[in-house]
DNA sequence: AGTCGAGTTCTTTTT
DNA sequence: GAACTCGACT
């Protein structure tokens, strides 16, 4: 594909075929004629080939890419979709407006925020961040919220707040529908909820939702902005629209006010209700957006037709009247049945899965062709360990993530204050490093720092060596201070005039070195991370870039370890695996409690849990294993597990029982 | 009052 | 393993 790279993109798109490079139901999706359209587009139909092919389209009826916005739920499924498209057409992905909703928000409202009360300069708080944020302004407003051991810890708070926020709803009416064991807290969090928002803007900072909210408030509230975006982004495109909430299917209908709306989705794959997603919003598409044509797709060129029959069958179970009826077609030729094996605990899973790829390899898989999807992260530690000890590679794209390691956040936080001195999240953690510090006294200082430097206006990171504030600070911190001010101060300085790369840097190599080589003893390894923080920088030219982009991408996993390329099963959750597809995948912990969760199934999600149920499986291209263990051993006692009312509901013809030969060892 | 260490409990999914 | 609780220490 290369030479379509040297091409000048102007005119100088690649001729493509698309009569016979996609099937008829693909065509017509993609050939069609400027306007509102919907499609959808069952599991393994390619629908990212689909909408890949859609922009190649539009860029060859002369729309150029800075026309097309492109609208994604992950910041994997963006890449791979600009990827694609680039190999398509030759155009670089960057000329397109392409990301996660979170992206294109934060990327308006650092130009155009003001309106809506966000400076540019603005820090992003991650999920974390804002947890302690709003647990720490709820202990100086409602001191004896926490003390009742019914109400909502911070976190849990922090769901209601946000689904509220992402619903488009007031916040008793949410708490109503979404969480109403709260309700008669209702009266006491509104007030919290008020002071979250407010206190969010004074310090200059944005949650995720913020990112949301407040792009579609400037759409609403500031016309000549919204004309502006409107009129630029001639096309807009959103993968995934069955996951959209609320707040994000309003700002796909403002921006896209006139109406040339592609909306990619499949209600079955709904899966991020959680986070207020509505598959309605797909339902009710055509009324907002009068004359939609509906276009479906639902050949599957994936799956065998043992895997599809079986998936069919699992959305049969499913409430009815939920969504728009589909059936997958299959288009390739019988194969094996998927295969349910029984287990008798998650160590024999392990075991089994480890032999059955050893089976595999030896007919031809390589490890990249296998995937291994459950539930929830924890569920795949014995898996880890086994796959571990006999040194077989695999990736797991769970667990710990490379952004959320305690380093990395620590150096974050230090760039975020330098940036943004408001940002007193991001100074508690900093500050916190030093002994006798805590949130408290980080407060404190704090406080002083930014009054000292309002009364002699001087910056606050040269506010934080005056005496005024040297005073307050710890006797045990004493010592260390002026050296971690110093940095700081250097790292403000280098923020105005240097580049991020050159900024990060200077973190990494400052007073936080000599913190790292005390606190750790694997120092190194972890040096080693900050250091490719700074290459990470180098891809900017702009801090707030970087520093969003830092946030944003936290879901990027930490394998550092292991080369990308290189030859690894996969590990991953349902969520995760949404959108890809493996020649073999085995889905563990199939039982009563795992999957469906008991939380969800007492919380009455399971039809949810189907869906995921139903992702999973469609993502296997060859052949399927759903394994289930019927002894969890999570801590202290055995308990004995059912299988998954999923695998239950399955008529036997429709998978072939596996019956695993136990080694004896004595 | 606030920090810190020891001991205990419960694990969802992502931006 | 992390997040939370509780009690001791400054």
């Amino acid at each position: 594909m290369d030479f379509n790279l040297a091409k000048p993109s102007a005119g100088g798109i690649p001729e493509i075929d698309f009569r016979a490079e996609l099937n008829e139901e693909q065509y017509q999706a993609v050939t069609a004629e400027p306007g509102p359209a919907l499609v959808l587009a069952g599991a393994g139909s390619g629908k990212t080939r689909t909408l890949t092919y859609r922009v190649a389209y539009l860029l060859s009826k002369g729309v150029a890419p800075g026309e097309i916005l492109l609208l994604t739920f992950t910041n994997k499924a963006a890449r791979e979709m600009l990827h694609r498209v680039e190999d398509l057409t030759g155009v670089p992905a960057r000329r397109f407006w392409g990301g996660t909703f979170h992206h294109v928000g934060h990327r308006i409202l650092r130009v155009h925020g003001e309106p809506v009360g966000f400076k540019s300069g603005f820090t992003i708080l991650d999920q974390s961040d804002a947890e302690s944020f709003l647990g720490d302004l709820v202990k100086e407003k409602d001191p004896t919220f926490f003390k009742d051991k019914t109400h909502p810890r911070a976190r849990q708070l922090g769901e209601v707040f946000s689904m509220a926020r992402n619903t488009c709803l007031p916040l008793e009416e949410s708490v109503r529908r979404f969480h109403p064991q709260h309700e008669k807290l209702t009266g006491r969090m509104v007030p919290l909820f008020e002071t979250y928002m407010e206190r969010k803007l004074k310090q200059q900072v944005a949650d995720y939702d913020d990112l949301l909210e407040y792009l579609l408030k400037l759409l609403r509230e500031d016309p000549e902005t919204a004309r502006h975006y409107q009129e630029r982004f001639r096309h807009v495109l959103v993968d995934e629209y069955q996951d959209t909430n609320t707040l994000q299917a309003g700002i796909v209908d403002t921006i896209g006010n006139h109406h040339r709306i592609m909306a990619v989705g499949d209600d079955a794959q709904c899966i991020y209700s959680w986070r207020g997603a509505n598959y309605e919003n797909i339902v009710t598409f055509p009324d907002r957006h009068p004359g939609a044509a509906v276009y479906k797709i639902e050949t599957n060129y994936r799956s065998t037709p043992e895997i599809l029959n079986l998936a069919n069958r699992v959305l049969v179970d499913q409430t009815p009247a939920s969504g728009f009826h589909k059936e997958l077609r299959a288009f390739r030729e019988n194969r094996t049945r998927p295969y349910m094996v029984q287990t008798m605990d998650n160590r024999e899973q392990a075991q089994f899965i480890i032999k059955r790829i050893e089976g595999l390899a030896s007919e031809g898989y390589n490890l990249n062709d296998i995937a291994i999807l459950y539930r929830a992260h924890y569920q795949a530690m014995e898996l880890q360990m086994e796959l571990a000890r006999l040194s077989i590679p695999f990736q797991i794209t769970s667990g710990v993530r490379f952004f959320e390691q305690a380093h990395v956040r620590d150096l974050v936080a230090q760039l975020r204050f330098a940036y943004n001195p408001n940002d007193l999240t991001a100074f508690q953690r900093t500050v916190a490093l030093l002994p006798k510090i805590g949130p408290k006294t980080a407060t404190r200082l704090h406080d002083l720092a930014l009054q000292t430097a309002r009364e002699r206006k001087v910056p606050v990171v040269e506010a934080l060596h005056s005496p005024t504030v040297l005073a307050k600070v710890p006797k045990a911190a004493a010592d260390e201070w002026p050296s971690l001010m110093q940095s700081l101060r250097d790292i403000a300085e280098s923020c105005r005039d240097g580049t991020p790369s050159e900024t990060v840097r200077l973190a990494v190599e400052g007073w936080y070195e000599d913190y790292l080589r005390g606190a750790y003893s694997n120092f190194h390894a972890r040096q080693e991370d900050l250091r490719s923080l700074t290459g990470f920088a180098g891809r900017f030219d702009d801090m707030q870039d970087m520093l969003a982009q830092l946030v944003l991408l936290n879901s990027e996993t930490s394998d550092r370890s292991v080369d990308p390329d290189a030859e690894a099963l996969r590990l991953t959750t349902v969520h995760q695996a949404k959108g890809l597809e493996f020649p073999i995948v085995f889905v563990i912990g199939l039982a009563e409690n795992l999957f469906p969760l008991r939380r969800a199934v007492e919380e009455n999600n399971l039809d949810e849990e189907r869906r995921l149920f139903y992702v999973s499986v469609t993502r296997a291209r060859d052949e399927l294993y759903l394994c289930f263990p019927t002894i969890g051993r999570s801590n202290g006692p055995a308990l004995s597990l059912k299988p998954s009312r999923f695998l239950q509901d399955l008529p036997n013809h429709l998978y072939e029982p596996l019956r695993i030969q136990r080694e004896r060892i004595w």
